[in-house]
DNA sequence: CATAAACCTAAGTGTAACACCTAGGTCAAC
DNA sequence: GTTGACCTAGGTGTTACACTTAGGTTTATG
């Protein structure tokens, strides 16, 4: 199977498969001949696998820590379990963010319908998010949805020379 | 008030105070003598808001919209409003998205825990990633969760010259 | 008053996970 | 035989900042 063959079978692109490949995700066999890249059944299952990590959240240096692991001939599942259990935890709490934050917006936008459009004077930009702005307050120092759901950054063997690295204080 | 007193005094770095000074989302006065920028309570108000919107999902150019409109004299009020119902419109499939990987997740590991740690064949890298896999084939394809919360793309008015750019065709 | 700690500036680089583009070679079809 | 669809490597662009560098400033202290 050549690249876009690869892709279409699993649905992503091409360019995706080839990072994974520049990355050291994958392993194709290169031809002699032409350059051209080719990809087996069992190069297409470890593609598998990586799409349905990466939908599931975990990032791409996740996914190299497991492959490592399942590489040298550990079995991995303890590793995989352990990832994913913790990843849950992420995905139940970003799920009550996303919760928090759909009452908050449909609380406002409600409230706002029965309000007139005032005129802005130049102090307050929008009497609209002056309300927002209010509300806010009021929610505890988690961190914003789009931050929690892009780090997943695996704690496992990494503390060596970088202890903390932006915990928001 | 210097950088990193309003962002203290709103939770943020410095940095981030700079950014927003720096693509022109903020307009401190800047001292003749030293350089330093200074910021007032205006601007604080604008940093607030700013925080806000960006704790709720938009795109900082979300924001640039909304201030270019306010900032000329309309209301803007309208365009907030149309702006947050779309993004509330977002949060929901995301907050569905993410129920439905949740279930999925818990699934799996419940599974896994009645499952012995078989060992694996060069051929599966991990039966539990298989179950997996074969899972996350049922899924409709939908956007990952990812994917989905970090694109907010205001599709206002920028069908210019580039009518769509990344469909996941 | 000297000096160190703490602050500031602009400008540059790094991050994640790709998407898109370029220049040029290759392959199948008409 | 040439058009169109495909491939390659390597480069740049994207988002929203964080971090680093090099150098000037302000403040606290001995």
């Amino acid at each position: 199977m050549k690249v876009s063959n690869l892709a279409k079978a699993l649905n992503t692109t091409a360019d995706t498969v080839r990072y994974y490949t520049k990355i050291g995700l994958l392993h194709p066999q290169k031809s002699q001949l032409n350059g051209y890249m080719f990809y087996n059944a069992q190069q297409q299952q470890r593609l598998s696998f990586i799409l349905t990590a990466r939908h599931l959240g975990f990032s791409v240096k996740d996914i190299t820590n497991i492959f490592h692991e399942t590489d040298n001939n550990h079995t991995g599942c303890k590793l995989v379990r352990d990832i994913i259990k913790q990843r849950l935890v992420e995905v139940e709490q970003q799920f009550l963010d996303a919760q928090a934050l759909m009452n908050l917006m449909k609380q406002a936008i409600g409230e706002w319908d029965h309000l007139p459009d005032k005129t802005p004077t130049s102090q307050s930009i929008c009497h609209l998010m002056d309300t927002f702005s209010a509300m806010q307050s009021q929610i505890p120092p988690t961190k914003s949805l789009t931050e929690t759901l892009s780090s997943t950054k695996a704690n496992l063997a990494e503390t060596e020379h970088n202890g903390e690295m932006h915990e928001n204080k």
